[in-house]
RNA sequence: GCCCAGAUAGCUCAGUUGGUAGAGCAGUGGACUGAAAAUCCACGUGUCGCUGGUUCGAUUCCGGCUCUGGGCA
């Protein structure tokens, strides 16, 4: 049997950070972090990432642990989250995995892995390339000739998928259908108890989320984005993808005021939400917690306690 | 008070040489396997401000009214 792991999930600020360490403190536990975004340095309050008070003495891994100017992906993630999730096991405590990016968390819990090739690498640049030149046409026209199935797939406009699918062939000899196939039926690497959180009505998570986005503009994102900008970050930096500060640095550069761009991070905010739900709501092994007007985390600590004892968890 | 311009989808607006209307954004749902806080897809009936008139037929033309801008007093 697959070594047991606790996995927390939701959309964004739906209090992850709060219930896992609840549950790490009352289990026994150790956070591993699974956030594309709180992932680098410097990026705290745009992350709601979690402060040393929240994190109340329980261990966190792998927030902060990057240069923002690094590249990283749900492959490199897993690569470096499983030996923690091990080293925690190994030390007899419960794993909690936490975090909002639903790919990352798979790439740990299911066996799946990654074919080679990435973004920035030889062949995906020369694609890029040959993109530019010619657009999709002739790209998904080459697909169709080595995997008829991912040219089916794939919608025309979904370039990025084409270019990694024929990156995929290019890189290993092997179409990323068949590659997909395989990693999928690999046995899960942990046996993961599910907990989500998410608000009942719609109404109630986006008036929490504009409370959050105009707290972190009192708590200093525009001087948290000027920093980081000063560090002379590659124009094209994942960390510069992070919701707020695009639309901090329009601030900082004069095309928008704070005013305009409190309402960008609002509402980018609340899609980002309704994504990671789409997301999440095909994972029939989730527990659902769901908050009434206001979070009751007593409440929940409760209900997901029971599940994990349910669940074998102690 | 007078003149001019507006009044159409939650918002910004287009349009109908008279046959009851459509984009963008928002919203909702979905996809997603080395950028995932990324990327991609699908979904558009609303007293066309109100009220008379002309007309087979008016959101469209004409009159009046209301409201909103702007100008003149």
């Amino acid at each position: 049997m697959a070594p047991k792991i606790v996995c927390v999930v939701g959309p964004t600020a739906c209090g992850k950070t709060t219930l896992g360490v609840l549950l790490a403190k009352k289990f026994g536990g150790e956070v591993v972090s699974a956030d594309s975004m709180q992932i680098y340095r410097g990026l705290t309050i745009g992350t709601a990432a979690p402060t040393e008070e929240e994190m109340d003495g329980v261990p966190h891994h792998m927030v902060a642990v990057s240069d923002p100017a690094e590249p990283w992906s749900a492959a490199r993630y897993a690569q470096e989250a499983v030996p923690i999730v091990d080293g925690i096991l190994a030390r007899g405590k419960l794993p909690i995995l936490v975090g909002g990016t639903g790919l990352w968390i798979d790439a740990v819990v299911k066996g799946h892995g990654f074919a080679a090739g990435c973004a920035g690498g030889a062949v995906r640049q020369e694609l890029e390339a040959r993109l530019a030149a010619a657009g999709i046409g002739p790209l998904l026209e080459e697909l169709r000739q080595v995997d008829p199935a991912s040219a089916e797939r794939l919608h025309p406009s979904d370039v990025k998928r084409i270019l990694r699918a024929l990156e995929v062939y290019r890189e290993t000899g092997k179409t990323i259908t068949a590659h997909n196939e395989e990693t999928k039926a690999l046995p899960p690497r942990y046996d993961a108890v599910w907990i989500g959180l998410q608000f009942a009505d719609r109404a109630d998570m986006k008036a929490l989320i504009d409370r959050r986005v105009d707290r972190m503009a009192e708590a200093g994102l525009l001087e948290e984005v000027r920093a980081l900008l000063s560090l002379g970050l590659p124009r094209n930096a994942t960390a510069l993808q992070a919701i707020g500060y695009k639309e901090f640095q329009s601030v900082l550069e004069g095309t928008a005021t704070e005013a305009e761009a409190l309402a960008e991070v609002k509402l980018r905010s609340r899609q980002y939400a309704k994504r990671q739900l789409t997301w999440l709501r095909r994972n029939p092994a989730i527990h659902w917690v769901f908050w009434e007007k206001d979070r009751d985390f007593a409440r929940a600590l409760q209900i997901s306690t029971e599940i994990l004892s349910a669940e074998g968890v102690s």
